[in-house]
DNA sequence: GCATATTGTCACCACCTGGTGACAATATGC
DNA sequence: GCATATTGTCACCAGGTGGTGACAATATGC
């Protein structure tokens, strides 16, 4: 084996994304990402200071949250932020959970690590709360603030929003059917992103 | 140690709610189980043929779940359907969604379960599953068909606000801000509910 | 060149997990 | 009474976990 620390590292880092995204986050320990890495497990604790420090090294390098652009429409290119503005509120709201759905269904290191959430906090699930935090100021920051007549139940109905989607796309990697809800079929999704869009056009 | 047969049975099926609420379902096994029931873990695969099947009988016999009563509001007494009845829809199931939020954040050991859908399937989370299902046919049962214009509007509606109560009141054993909104405090929770209320009132 | 620090390998530890076989203690059927 | 079945105790197994100390192999500084 080569003597290259940098490498070393690198290596335990994509294990734990691998071992994250092949066995679910009750695999990860720091026998399974050494052996996925071909690497002696006593260099994460020598490198990382442990199982803790490596998880947070690979939570500030990974992506595993959609961007703005992703969340505001890919059809939009060039300036997108000011063309987003230019509809109207409800039909903001009701684009951007839309796309928020598509967004997390299609990454399902970021279930897993949604999954994770449910159970424990660690260095990877604080990590992400605040990359949501920053991705939620950012989408407000778009909102004429003249346009928000009752903030706090703008908050409550957008909090109420994102909670679902990421209840229901947990959820579905373990049921089919949820309120009747085929949550295994495209049908079922556009059935929710109806509903979704509805409850933005009606209430906001 | 007494010679009783359906008595360790039943410490055995109390040291699994004990466990649970305890320590979490985590570490719900065997080894934990008997320990906690003061018996040899062997009785176990004797008795229940193994923790898949203690884990079934205790579904079997504890209510996790609040009952429809509870949700249509406990302020009704007599004959509580028909009284619930004469509200107009929207207010339905605005007071039905509040009285959600009460009775499964009162309920600990049902949190602990919800978190853990979200991870594995088992004996005790289908059976929830089928629990819920019936509640939620018992709560349509309710409805005038004729109020109902657009059914698979109404459920993916409902879908979407079970789901944001669930994921929030799960989600609240571990983060206190969600979205801006405390969670660990009832000013945050009278927010979700006003927010809920509008989307009923406006939305249905 | 050589001493030193870094990198990697390996064996080992204590502890916990699910699971089982052997055996003692008690109750039951006749 | 006695043979039999049931209930409970205990010791043990293989396999997994996180964690560490000892040592060899290589690179670096002078």
């Amino acid at each position: 084996m080569k003597r290259d620390r940098q490498e070393t590292e690198q290596r335990l880092l994509i294990a734990t994304g691998q071992v994250l995204a092949r066995d679910g986050f009750r695999k990860v320990g720091v026998n399974s990402i050494a052996k996925q890495a071909g690497v002696d497990k006593v260099l994460i604790y020598r490198y990382f200071d442990g199982l803790d420090g490596l998880v947070k090294r690979y939570a500030a390098q990974g992506d595993f949250w959609p961007g703005i652009d992703e969340l505001l429409g890919e059809e939009l290119i060039g300036n997108k932020a000011q063309a987003f503005r230019s509809y109207p509120l409800p039909e903001q709201v009701a684009r951007v959970f839309e796309n928020y759905i598509d967004a997390i269904r299609s990454r399902p290191l970021t279930l897993e690590i949604l999954a994770w959430e449910m159970v424990e906090r660690n260095e990877l699930t604080a990590h992400l709360e605040t990359i949501r935090e920053n991705l939620g100021q950012q989408l407000i920051s778009l909102i004429d603030p003249g346009e928000l007549s009752d903030p706090e139940l703008f908050a409550g109905v957008t909090a109420l929003m994102s909670a679902s989607i990421h209840y229901l796309a947990t959820r579905a990697r373990h049921i089919r059917i949820y309120n009747g809800i085929n949550l295994r079929e495209e049908a079922g999704w556009d059935q929710i992103k109806r509903a979704l869009r509805h409850l933005a056009l009606s209430s906001i």
